[in-house]
DNA sequence: CTCCATACTGACTTCTTGGTAAGTACCTGA
DNA sequence: TCAGGTACTTACCAAGAAGTCAGTATGGAG
């Protein structure tokens, strides 16, 4: 985008946040803890190495994800939410309490 | 898609629903009430027809929704929530708080 | 001297989403 | 007869997001 429009609201600022199709996932698995990058690689199933680092990167510009760096053979990194990662996921939870509340309801309503 | 994977979690399932770039947006338009569709078209500035009905038709697809129909000339057509609807609004409400809290943070680390 | 584990990086391709612009249908009122 | 107002619908194209897959760096173990 060459130029962006101002956010319209909170949600629309919120939804650029955690918008593409891994972040939702990093953020829960992030919710339990630190996690290596070969963890979450793993919690978050079916995700590739490639989109695992953009979308880690992205959450970190944003400064809602930590990045430490262990300098050791072989290497260790570990991701951690940062404060305003950890209120992000607070906000979060009521839409996922919604979202298992429903579950039958919108996994009916896929589209397919 | 083909085959589907099942949802990971309830906020997986919520964000396959508010999925795309008007949603949001469209939903907090809805907040206040009944919309007739050119009456959205203002609400929502910058979306185009094309995907204002798409989105719109995808939302009452998931049942969050209603699409009211009057036979007139020339036609009207009011959109409104369902209980589901009301009730997603309501778990988004806390995450369009968050993003209003931490605007200026958000909009400071947006990527250009 | 080679292999291993870990965490990336980059080129290339494919898929999905969104945007443009034109057209349709209907009855009313001039 | 013809423009006006509303809510779509369609075909086509562009941009962006995501997937595949091969390659890089490091130092210790064998």
């Amino acid at each position: 985008m060459v130029v962006m429009a101002p956010y319209t609201c909170g949600l629309d600022a919120a939804a650029d946040v955690i918008g593409g199709k891994w972040k939702p996932r990093i953020l829960w698995a992030l919710h339990y803890g630190p996690r290596r990058f070969g963890e979450l690689r793993k919690d978050v199933s079916g995700v590739t190495e490639k989109m695992l680092i953009q979308q880690l990167r992205e959450l970190e510009s944003r400064r809602i994800v930590h990045r430490e760096v262990y300098h050791q053979v072989p290497p260790k990194v570990e991701y951690s939410l940062t404060a305003l990662g950890e209120s992000l996921n607070a906000a979060l939870a009521p839409l996922d309490a919604w979202g298992a509340d429903h579950l039958d309801e919108l996994t009916a309503t896929r589209s397919c």
